[in-house]
DNA sequence: GTCTATAACTGGATAGAC
DNA sequence: GTCTATCCAGTTATAGAC
């Protein structure tokens, strides 16, 4: 069993607080709290805010692109694969129930306080958006793949928005399994 | 031309506000900025930031009201209605844009902050849904009405969220374009 | 109803001892 | 690498003059 650094813990405790409580509303007290350091010690490690969100956003890239590699490698087929990234919404309910998509919700607070960082936080969905349009390719969209990924997207982001409203899970495998039939259709005809 | 009385202004700059920057990110400063009035008055006027909060949400549920009730009397028909409501999309694109959608973005923000008004700010969702909800009953849905209603909802707020990320108001026309096909479609068939 | 002054607090950030 | 002590700016909120 490795120790893990203090710098990883900083990143893994702000990562989460991030997501639950909001980027503004998590303060430096907050994060060590967590990691258990003092306030002072905390700036050995990240001299701003901004270095600690710099840091979570590289750790979440490189979480995702782990993820679709996973999902490209499990998924047989291109469809199988685009609904290995619909199924998230279900494996991820319960927390999306209470807070939303991280992704989405993190990108939308930056915008809001006109953040430099918002660029990096919105690759996060660019990496979803290039990897479901290459899945759209291999499935013969070829006219429209970039338009079938945003599609696919919004309603990922949509779903989660209205389950955290209305405190629904059920709500997100209803409009799941509504997705997945029309992935299906998809194949079989060639409509916009 | 009557004068507005500076309540009224409060709650203006700071509707606007609140869906620019964020609830927690405006400070009484900004708002009392707008106004041109010292800090010190607008504690005549509202004791706390939950107040304004609060007087902010029951305008926004006033407005959103009269909206409804306006586009009952203009579409002819309930579909005709819907895409009254499909297409405020395309009429506030451009704040959409920068901002993401006033209902959803305040709603996630208030989930993070488990703020007590939480409920209060989602009784606008719940008009959006009912309303919707009606008019898919005129349509002859009666069975899934509701699911109906979610679904048109959740759309909305994924495009949304997308066009703020990806700053991009053509997506919105293109996926309006997509669900008022997808609402034509639906009159012609009984798939859920 | 509007103002100034100020209290009470919290947040990010620094300096320097250990 | 970690700590305590401290600074400074910004925020909510109050008191009291005009």
């Amino acid at each position: 069993m490795n120790k893990v650094s203090t710098r990883e813990q900083i990143i893994t405790a702000a990562d989460e607080l991030f997501y639950e409580q909001g980027f503004e509303h998590t303060s430096f007290s907050d994060i060590a709290n967590i990691v258990e350091i003092s306030r002072g010690n905390f700036y050995y490690h990240f001299k701003t805010k901004d270095e600690i969100l710099a840091a979570v956003i590289q750790h979440r890239v490189i979480k995702t692109q782990a993820m679709l590699d996973k999902w490209e490698n499990d998924g047989d087929t291109p469809l199988a694969r685009i609904i290995c990234f619909v199924n998230i919404l279900i494996t991820n309910r319960s927390k999306i129930k209470l807070y939303g998509c991280p992704v989405g919700t993190l990108s939308n607070e930056l915008a809001k306080l006109d953040h430099q960082l918002l660029n990096e936080a919105n690759e996060l969905f660019s990496l979803f958006r290039d990897w479901l349009k290459k899945q759209f390719l291999l499935l013969g969209q070829a006219s429209h793949s970039d338009s079938l990924a945003m599609h696919v997207l919004a309603f990922s982001q949509g779903v989660a928005t209205l389950a955290n409203a209305f405190n629904d899970e059920n709500f997100i495998k209803q409009e799941v399994k509504r997705m997945e039939q029309w992935l299906n259709d998809l194949k079989t005809t060639t409509k916009v």
